[in-house]
DNA sequence: ACACTGACTAAGGCGCAGTTTAGTCAGATA
DNA sequence: TATCTGACTAAACTGCGCCTTAGTCAGTGT
């Protein structure tokens, strides 16, 4: 239990705390499947638009075998797919492009980019996301189902039964 | 330039996208300070509430000196605080606290539990963020600062002055 | 047949992330 | 003074992330 501002609350048999542990946690799970630097600097650029593999080694600055391996196993996780395609007079090649499973990861992405602007040193970054048509800036931003903008602390964490929807 | 949806657009400058590399990538960037699961699981469990070094090994499943340089490294990037206090009849401690620095990372954190609940098999997690009162559940979502839901595709990346305001 | 290009794969090496095991150190308690 | 506990640190080791260098392989163009 805690009255402290900005950390989640526990709720029923969440609290105390100590009694469990976050095991099978979808965070770590996540983890597990972008764990390394360069499968976020893959799925960036595949967000910039990048299908090819030259595009990739290229754009991210990784090596070919590295950028080989995480378009592999980005591709087996179902976060990217391999599509044969051909241009006129050329020989056929594989396009890597984002699935709905991995364009759902831009938030994360997106919220990563937004904090490092926000609180890492200069230099900036010369680009920046901003919402078409409008031009504001665009971020990740806590929300609930309802709509409603959401804090830290008004966050409650709370056991889920098996057969509940996801939050 | 592409007409594809599901990926960031390219503005002026920017476009073609072979011109410029992601130099200064504020992602890459963050990404060097949080680049190691142990980073996650540290900064899950101070959102979750810990404070004490006890806490963080037993609540991560960290290895003690594996929370302990951890701990450091956050403390010495700015995202943790260190604060000695006393129970009364105890020896003086040491607590770890989120700063606003630390806090800021909650949307990440929450991005990623969302995607690995949604898209990430069974056994699904015990808990969920719920907003408090309301009880919807509780996700990072995309918007723009005019407040607007924004998706991947009605988002353009623009090149910035240095002055500029954060996006 | 030959070279060329894009898309990879293979091999070797370095350094960091993580583990286990063991030890240290400060301060309250007996 | 000796003991206990919480909070670490030291050392040795494994494995992976990433690099460089070099090679392979499939088609196209000449």
């Amino acid at each position: 239990m805690g009255d402290m501002t900005s950390t989640i609350h526990m709720t029923g048999i969440l609290d105390p705390r100590d009694d469990w542990t976050a095991d099978h946690c979808p965070m770590a799970a996540a983890l597990d499947v972008v764990r390394t630097r360069s499968a976020f600097l893959v799925l960036r650029e595949a967000f910039y638009g990048a299908t090819r593999f030259e595009e990739f080694t290229e754009r991210t600055g990784l090596s070919e075998p590295i950028a080989s391996a995480r378009l592999r196993e980005l591709a087996d996780a179902g976060v990217l797919r391999r599509e044969p395609y051909q241009e006129p007079g050329q020989r056929t090649r594989r396009l890597y492009r984002l699935t709905d499973k991995g364009e759902e990861l831009l938030p994360v992405l997106v919220a990563l980019m937004h904090w490092g602007d926000r609180w890492l040193g200069e230099p900036r970054s010369r680009v920046a996301l901003r919402h078409h048509g409008c031009g504001a800036p665009v971020a990740a931003e806590l929300r609930c189902a309802e709509g409603h903008a959401v804090t830290g602390d008004e966050i409650d964490l709370v056991a889920r039964g098996r057969d509940e929807s996801p939050a």
